[in-house]
DNA sequence: TCCTTATTTAGAATAATTCCAATTATTGAC
DNA sequence: GTCAATAATTGGAATTATTCTAAATAAGGA
């Protein structure tokens, strides 16, 4: 019961989050933020996809698609480009980087103190960076990596 | 003439760099890496190709891809992945990380002092990075970006 | 030189994503 | 609440970058 109270706020919340950055609040678009919210684990849109239609048999991809871009527009979903994989999801908006395990492919959000900053660079006058994105691949503990899946 | 002796070397020098990590020595490769080497612009496969055959009107795309390929496995050119759009390829093997102006669409290596580290990230015990991306994406100065071409 | 194996080539195949046109849903004005 | 305007959804086609394939060619070592 709290539960839907719950909901209903969350849904608000995202409602307001598209209208501000010009998007309609729709089912569809909810039901994919959910999938996102539930197994924070990366997927890619076509996975978001197969998890969205247990809840909703009739979206599509290109729906899927289009909900993606309108979350990530609306500032709630980061997009995740690593190397040219398909791109993957992730709901957590706080200032992170990605740690791609190479024996596993998983990906990892590794939390910074703070905006990334690159003490090593010495940008030329006139460079103004809006934004600087790190990455890191390598391995994850074996506790956590303890099969070989593709994810 | 000294140009001659010059190329012979740098060609050598390539051969070995191509031995050492199991691939042969052709011309194509050679041609390829020159392309690079010409123009250090960032350019995606495509562009190397319509370069390269310039040179050498004989050589496929999918040559272009191979010689890349190897070419990056034997560790003389970087490969740079950007948002999801075609991989470009660099010949900088110095420690530098890429800023991508979003207004010229233009790539420029930013030189670094040092590896990359990221003093910011707590990596949770266990995650033993190989290797940390950077990149940064804003302004790059006026004079550099007249005009709005797409590279 | 000959043999083995890698490379090149053109074209087909694949994967992720975007585009399209028709239908449906949402929103704001009345 | 109804209606019109506009945005979103849908399925499928189209696109783009890349990889694969099979046959021909070229390297490198015995």
């Amino acid at each position: 019961m709290s539960d839907t109270v719950k909901a209903t706020k969350q849904e608000q919340a995202l409602n307001e989050r598209l209208h501000t950055s010009g998007f309609r609040f729709t089912p569809q678009r909810q039901e994919v933020y959910n999938v996102l919210l539930d197994t924070r684990d990366h997927p890619t849109a076509d996975q978001v996809f197969i998890r969205a239609k247990q809840a909703m048999p009739e979206i599509s991809m290109a729906t899927v698609y289009n909900c993606l871009d309108a979350l990530v527009k609306s500032g709630v979903v980061r997009q995740v480009n690593l190397d040219r994989a398909a791109a993957r999801f992730c709901p957590n908006m706080t200032e992170h980087c990605h740690f791609h395990c190479t024996d596993c492919g998983r990906i990892f959000d590794i939390d910074l103190d703070a905006k990334p900053t690159v003490p090593e660079a010495k940008l030329p006058r006139g460079f103004k960076p809006d934004q600087i994105e790190i990455s890191m691949r390598g391995h994850c503990p074996d506790r956590a990596c303890p099969t070989t899946q593709k994810n």
